[in-house]
Parts: C-alpha cells; sequence; structure tokens
DNA sequence: AGTGCCTTGATATTCTATAACAATCAGGGC
DNA sequence: GCCCTGATTGTTATAGAATATCAAGGCACT
C-alpha cells in the first residue's frame, strides 16, 4: 500500500503546522474540531470521502453530524488546505498549502494514490487554452486517471 | 440565454442520427429509450442533470425510476455520445461522437453554457505530464471555470 | 453584563446513485 | 413456430453525498 515508506506521522504534523502558522498570518480561525479534521484527511495517503471523516471524528458515544464535517471542509478548502476530488468525492490534503490554487492531480487506478501536480507549466497552458476558446480563466480542475509508477512495478 | 441563435431542433436531429449511424455501425443496439435519453440530454444546451431528465421521462401518468435513466446514461456515454461533467454531477451531449474520447471543458460560471474543446494539443501536454510523472495516462477529465465571450459582453 | 459575530450542534431533508431481483424483449438454433 | 439465451427495462429498496434551517455556545469588544 505504501509506496514509499516515510514517516507518515511527520507528514501530518508539518501539515498541521504549517495550517496553523498559515491561520495565524491571515488571522482566520483554526479552532480544534478543522485542526482534528485536517489531521483526518491527511491520516490517509489516498483521498478520504466526507463521511469516512465523518465516521472517524465518531467516537463510540457521540456521533457527529455530516454539517459539522462539511463546514470544517469548507474552511480547510477555501483556505486552500484541502482539495476535493470531485471524480471521487473525496478529499485530499494540499502538498503545498502556502500558495493558494486549486489542485492538478493523478490518480492511481490501481492503488488509488493520489499525486498533486504544482506545475507552473500545465497550468498556464490550461489558461491560455481557455482564453484562446473566449473564455476568461477563473480555475481549473484537472484529474488525471492512470498508473503509478509503483504498481507498473 | 442562447449564446448564438441556432435551429437547436436541427442541432438534436444531428445528434440523434449520428448516435444511431454508429451504433449500427458497432452493431450496439439505439433503443428508444436511450434514444429518447439522448434526446432529452440534447434538450437543454446546458448541462442537465439525471434527475431532470429523468422529471422529463416521467409524464404525468407514470414516473420512471433513477435506474432507468442512469443504465441509459451509462450506455450512451459508454458509446461516447454523451459526457459526464463532474464539478456539476450533469451531463452533456458531446460535440464529436464519432471518436470516442473523454472531454475537456470550459463551464461558465453566468450562463452555465458548458463549451467542448477537442484540441488535440492539450490532451498531449497533460499526458505527457502525466508520463513526467512517472503515471501511465488511461483518460482525465479538465474542467474549467470561467466566463465566457458572451457574458462578458 | 450586554451586544454582535463566528462557530458548532442538532434535526430534517434534498439530491445523486446503485443493489437486487423480476419481467420483458430480440435474435439464433432447432 | 418454439425454445433457449442474453440483453434490456421495470420495480422496490437502499446507500451515499450534501445542504437548509434553526438553536446553542464561545469569543471579543464595549
Amino acid at each position: 500500500m505504501l509506496k514509499h515508506k516515510h514517516d507518515h506521522d511527520a507528514c501530518i504534523e508539518n501539515a498541521l503546522e504549517a495550517a496553523q502558522k498559515i491561520c495565524e498570518e491571515r488571522e482566520t480561525r483554526f479552532t480544534p474540531l478543522r485542526r482534528r479534521v485536517l489531521e483526518l484527511v491527511w491520516s490517509k495517503h489516498e483521498p478520504i470521502t466526507a463521511y469516512e471523516v465523518l465516521d472517524l471524528l465518531s467516537d463510540g458515544k457521540k456521533r457527529v453530524a455530516p454539517p459539522t464535517v462539511y463546514r470544517a471542509l469548507d474552511f480547510l478548502i477555501e483556505e486552500g488546505f484541502v482539495h476535493r476530488i470531485e471524480s471521487l468525492n473525496s478529499f485530499v490534503g494540499c502538498s503545498d498549502p502556502a500558495h493558494k490554487h486549486q489542485g492538478h492531480f493523478m490518480i492511481c487506478t490501481k492503488c488509488s494514490n493520489v499525486t498533486e501536480m504544482n506545475e507552473r507549466s500545465l497550468h498556464d497552458v490550461i489558461k491560455k487554452a481557455a482564453e484562446s476558446n473566449g473564455y476568461s480563466y477563473e480555475n481549473s480542475i484537472l484529474e488525471i486517471a492512470g498508473i503509478c509508477e509503483n504498481c507498473r512495478n
């Protein structure tokens, strides 16, 4: 499952700290709930659904309601800490939260891992394509399905 | 609403005839239901949801059930007559059904019109981007949000 | 303490999609 | 024609994803 062995706990910690810092700069509120949801999104390296987060968030006793999760996710997406994968109705942690952007992804159809591409050049090509067709560019989603290097062996 | 005045009835007719012909070639069955659903998808130039199709399909008396619509849509997508717009949970008729492909779209955030881009070069860039990141390429969705020429006046 | 605003809780509902099984229809071999 | 087979459609029920609405709680500022 794990492609590259890496210290995932540290990986999560980094994401949480980065988010904390950015929120302080922006004076937005990184509340315990929002922090926890971000942690849960990062807890899987694969995309996670809102209801999976919901289940993880609900410990035996009390079950949280969907809006609790969706509102937290909305905040995290708004701040750029999380991206939504449209083709999977799922969410992933952003690999570069410092710069707000919309993600372009590759999705492995074998192992479900998702890789975010932060390639300026690709973004520019897409923007130009839109403009050459008469559209102003606001944002875009790009989700490429394929098989990752590891799964091809 | 209409960007360019055009004979939309003829536009629908063309799509239906093309589909008919392609199904004959492929020896797949373009049944009355499938034909009707394709017609309904084309009846709006904007993307249409499965449940909108369902409502249109249900005349007063008998209401069809969701699977009826979804199965027809699945067939039409499989044959390449219809594309699904992930970011809108909606469907649009394909502008080039003769060649199977996955669509790349621009979506106007003002008027909701959708334009399909059939640009080989863009497709190639995306494919190359995936490959340079170690992924084999299967297919991709690209949905660009922006404002179309007409809406910008 | 009182006000206002943001966040979270709670309940209900809407929208989107599929599972499972029954009934019907079309075509091929006899 | 008649039966067999497989694809298509009908039907019922349910799963999965997301939002509307209103109430309650927390925080900051006066």
